[in-house]
DNA sequence: AATAAAATTTAACGCGCGCAAAGAAAATCT
DNA sequence: AGATTTTCTTTGCGCGCGTTAAATTTTATT
């Protein structure tokens, strides 16, 4: 830098500022300096620059399980943000294990970021430990909520989500079925499940809640085999069944078309399967799955956007902002 | 650290081997020095600790499209393998655009990482700068082959695979239509239409080959779109279409869905369709899809351990490695 | 026990940059 | 035009560790 600093004829404390943000010298410098750049092709070193300077420009992005298409889509808008304003995005996976979100935090402790956005398992994450991580570093979680954990959080809201859908399905045939796994570790599914139970209360219905044994990631896997063999030994009172999330109803469709029972609302339908989120495949599924899409793209701006803030404020939020975005029915043919 | 180092009655340059490489200090001081550890919580800085170092303890994994399933399953494996050996995996995704694989190898390249594992673009690809960063980082490729960049490519055998299915395909039933996307950035297809007519050929069969039009990496869109669209106006001459990738197909399946035509090799079914990746939701496809399973696992393993191969020789292979796994004939209902 | 080999300590330099203070230069304002 | 504000330059310290070389200690070998 020092060599740079003589051949361009601009001073090291000026490049400095320069390379941390552009913005910050006067613009006809900042020409000069892009022009000594193009013909030296100087590049400062990461470790050396961030050696000294308390943030970096460094985002961390954490997601419970990167496999899951969700969190690959939202991740994507996430990163994307972060790059178009300027920083580096570091995505990274717990691959389905609590010891790895609790690895990760670590890891990106030490990398001294400007700000993390999290999506936690939810009540199995280790709440002290993000509430610690949230006193030090600007935190924003979305998805999955912890309380007080953060500056924020934004996510859906499932109240009204699954309400929409209750009371869609309510209208157009007989009441749903809820169709959920026994031992949900994230907090959306607990949320869904009295949300249902509210609504069909409010409707007037009588509720029927079945769950599925199985641990883990694999849903689909999960929706087909419970689910098919609760649709093989005819366990649902009604024929329409509301999942608690696509890929439960992916692998529950699945498993109806192996039993040759015709889903839809069609006249030659025998039963209607419903889902949750607007998975990228339930789009493609047979018959294409009716849905609440969350509203990704929202979700992913408010995050990045209340991050940015808190991170530009240097201080923390007055009060703990909670965000639920209102999710959208998308009306397919499966329900 | 000098702190820490009269604390724990250790010298700091002991110390500084010792979190550099464990194992590089004797056993009985790596132990007085994790005894240390447990009570006074010290980590390095790791920025200071790589300013000085060639090279990190980074390893870089850049696939094109973290998005498709296909790339975040191989990723994980790879993530994990490396995490096992004591690495920090850090996974690029380049959002489908190509701007972004250059961006990546570039900031790659100022984390001074200990090695790279790429999955390129193709022909698209930016081959020089692939070859130049290979001169400068150890680079293993997979996935997708570039001719004479980096010290090795790991993929699949498409020629064993797709004359696998082909074989299959033809033995019993009507030989296959091969569908494609008519300008694929991805070498293997081309590889996989090239496989295609060499075993049909063999067979005495005569190729067919539908091209379908479009961009980008919705597949499973243009699948049911243009593929529905040939279907709806009968355009295969045979009732076997094989699909250059499961996306394809998952789109496909749900065209022929949508016109109600039975999909699968039972008697009372109007055609067949086969894919080729084994795609983690290819399983719960209606029907179930046909498919190769690519070796994931190994491609993961022999790409990751390859790399450590270079790394650990301090110089290039000898010559450059090319290791094609067999895909595997995954026989489900479609087809 | 004597010798050789391996591991550790001591001491000291440097990496590439952030950062702060004080003065000089340039741009803006009255 | 001068006064004021902003920006830049000069100077120099220090961050936290890597790394080296020589001196010393510990372990392994004969």
């Amino acid at each position: 830098m020092e060599e740079f600093a003589s051949v361009s004829g601009i001073s090291r404390p000026t490049l400095s500022k320069f390379f941390n943000d552009p913005d910050s010298v006067r613009r006809t410098t900042r020409q000069r300096i892009e022009m000594a750049l193009e013909q030296h092709d100087y590049r400062p070193n990461v470790y050396a620059m961030n050696q000294n300077r308390r943030k970096t420009k460094n985002i961390g992005i954490v997601v419970p399980f990167l496999a899951d298409p969700f969190f690959t889509e939202i991740g994507r808008a996430v990163e994307l943000a972060c790059i178009d304003a300027g920083y580096s995005p570091i995505l990274l996976s717990s691959h389905g294990s609590l010891e790895h979100e609790t690895d990760n935090l670590e890891s990106l402790r030490s990398l001294k970021p400007a700000g993390v956005l999290l999506a936690p398992f939810g009540r199995a994450s280790d709440k002290d430990a993000i509430c610690a991580f949230g006193k030090d570093v600007p935190l924003v979680l979305f998805d999955a909520n912890i309380e007080d954990a953060g500056e924020a959080f934004i996510g859906t809201n499932n109240f009204q989500s699954i309400d929409l859908m209750v009371d869609y399905l309510c209208r157009s045939g007989e009441p749903p079925c809820l169709f959920e796994m026994k031992s949900p570790s994230n907090p959306n599914a607990n949320k869904r499940r009295q949300a249902y139970l509210d609504s069909m209360a409010r409707q007037g219905h009588e509720a029927h809640i079945f769950q599925a044994d199985g641990e883990g990631w694999n849903f689909e896997e999960i929706g087909s085999q419970e689910g098919g063999r609760m649709l093989a030994e005819k366990v649902f009172p009604t024929n329409t069944i509301l999942c608690s999330n696509d890929r439960l109803a992916i692998g529950m469709l699945s498993a109806a078309y192996g039993l040759g029972i015709r889903v839809g609302h069609g006249a030659d339908c025998a039963m209607r399967i419903a889902g949750h989120d607007d998975h990228p495949f339930s789009r493609f599924t047979c018959p294409p799955l009716t849905t609440i899409a969350q509203d990704y793209t929202s979700i992913a701006d408010r995050a990045v956007n209340t991050l940015f803030r808190v991170m530009e404020s240097e201080e923390r939020l007055s009060a703990r902002e909670e965000t639920l975005f209102d999710g959208r029915l998308v009306m397919r043919d499966s329900a």
